[in-house]
DNA sequence: ATGAAAGCGCTAACAA
DNA sequence: TTGTTAGCGCTTTCAT
């Protein structure tokens, strides 16, 4: 039965014998109204199922109630992105904010952003369009890592990838590792560009030759296995290897058996990411753990400080990372 | 610079010099302008970049434009529903239509789906409390994969698991599997129950014992681990295992590889749910794509036909599933 | 402590 | 083909 005529607050306020005013006072909690004429107005409206109508809600506010979120549609090894995403709704709910979720299908123009309060952008890779025009908008946005492109967002949750990956580095180093090799994603990404380069500091460092292996960031595990065989055959000094791609150190299982045995035993493997994934390979992997899901929730908030002017645009806040170490580089 | 006033319709029809009707009208097309006229609105839109007020559009017309998509929250092996939230947000963008998540973190009461036209629930778990409430919403409801609870949705997309899980058995006896074991989830999703009763049925008209372990719907590996190891403790006869939890197959390398040597050699696995896990596992994986993207389409998709009216309320539609055969079931 | 009135931006009904 | 008017449901002045 969809013909029963729907309950407005006026409904509720004849109901209780007030006025408009008094009845949206009352369920907004304003402090406005007698505690006991609060109690008759929200038994008036629990009675009668009334639920406030949003958009008259949000027209009177100027404002949606909504905020955006956007993640590259990277669909292989996405634990990562879906921890991310109930991170974000978790703490956008705490906020009393819906989340709707735009990939790069969504028609450009400003109308993308024209529907919610600010944006969240989850790993903005440079050169996508969406990207492009939605950090441009007029409304606040948050990035989860920099921005590789020209514009500012007016805020940044991140982590410190660099410092991570070396201490990575040097727990491999320490495990027996004479010489890493890195399986790292395009520099689309902020996050691929500071393992990258961390990378190579740590190798000038220790007077290594940097051996890495570029793949694009959303390869499927042929590409990375590919990859994988690729720099082990140029490079035959490699005894350690570091995966940047999420959870993809996982996947190199054949590669590595195979290498095992023809390159010296006691081979070491690493992920710059942990997933369900390497924690639950054979052998488990050693990972960075990004926590995603308070990264997500992080953004989240300060997208929502932003918003009450609590945090100034241009703010960056950091989101750590944890170096958990498996059997994977236990030789 | 957020300062600059807002761009309504009343500034685009003033600098057209036309009524607000009109500037309406032409901006949507509703063919009742001149060409002409319509060019010039279209013009003076674009120049002062109008972006409509969805608030006031959709009080105006009594609606939101929003669906509502609620997922498990699980986060382990969620590449499906990854892929099953960007078939939603495809195909409901395609409609017109924006896809806000709800968790099971949503505040109860029916305030939750006041926010929305619709909603899909994806795999609704009998004994939820939020899937239970937003079942008795009165917004229409899909389902991908039926309701194992009273209530019965506007609209179930789904997929012949029975007939699939059969075929799936069927391959493993004509590659030599003798008796087939299975690890389930519990009865509380359509899908695993469906999965489980065909299980049985099949070993019953073959003669065979049922051999299966039930893990929770959100088991990790470890869980997952421990059944198979007890599953074949306790069933020494075992030569194949079917795994209903997406991509756990993959995970169970340590277990089998355990097996296949106190067991007998040419062991046989497939997995229910196909994902990039089983795709390129160490040996690939024998599995029933679901084709989760396309599920998620389809749900919006029927879900837009039930709110325009071009479905009745109590359509199922059928949801193909493909049996991908691999090296994991080839001796 | 409460009410009355105005108006957010838009579209549907009615005129012209 | 276009314009005028009313009103969606709510919150926010401004009065009382």
């Amino acid at each position: 039965m969809r013909t029963e005529q729907p309950v407005t607050i006026v409904t509720v306020a004849r109901h209780a014998g007030v006025s408009k005013t008094t009845a949206s006072d009352a369920l907004r909690g304003s402090g406005r109204v007698s505690e006991q004429t609060r109690r008759r107005i929200e038994d008036a409206a629990r009675k009668l199922g009334y639920a406030p109508n949003n958009s008259a809600r949000h027209l009177r506010q100027a404002r949606t109630g909504t905020i955006g979120l956007h993640l590259p549609e990277v669909l292989p090894r996405s634990d990562y992105y879906m921890s991310f995403v109930f991170g974000v709704v978790q703490a956008a709910t705490g906020h009393d904010y819906d989340v709707t979720l735009m990939t790069s299908r969504h028609g450009r123009g400003s109308t993308l952003a024209s529907k919610v309060d600010g944006l969240i952008i989850g790993d903005p890779l440079a050169g996508d369009p969406t990207v492009e025009t939605l950090m441009t908008s007029n409304v606040p946005v948050v990035t989860c890592e920099r921005y590789p492109g020209d514009k500012t967002p007016d805020g940044v949750v991140r982590s410190e990838h660099r410092g991570a990956v070396r201490e990575l580095l040097d727990h491999l180093r320490t495990a027996g590792a004479r010489q890493p090799g890195l399986i790292v994603a395009g520099d689309e990404s902020d996050w691929a560009g500071s393992v990258h380069s961390a990378y190579r500091e740590w190798c000038a460092e220790h007077g290594l030759e940097a051996a890495s292996s570029t793949v694009p960031f959303d390869s499927t595990t042929d590409v990375i296995r590919t990859a994988a065989t690729n720099l082990l055959r140029g490079e035959p000094a490699i005894d350690a290897l570091v995966c940047a791609p999420a959870g993809a150190a996982a996947e190199l299982g054949p590669v590595l058996r195979g290498a095992a045995s023809t390159l010296r035993p006691g081979f070491l493997v690493a992920s710059c990411v942990d997933t369900p994934a390497t924690k639950y390979a054979d052998p488990p992997i050693t990972a960075l753990d990004l926590a995603p899901q308070t990264a997500g929730a992080s953004c989240a908030d300060l997208l929502f400080d932003l918003l009450t002017g609590a945090a100034e645009p241009g703010t960056e806040r950091l989101h750590p990372v944890r170096l958990t170490i498996r059997a994977s580089t236990q030789p």
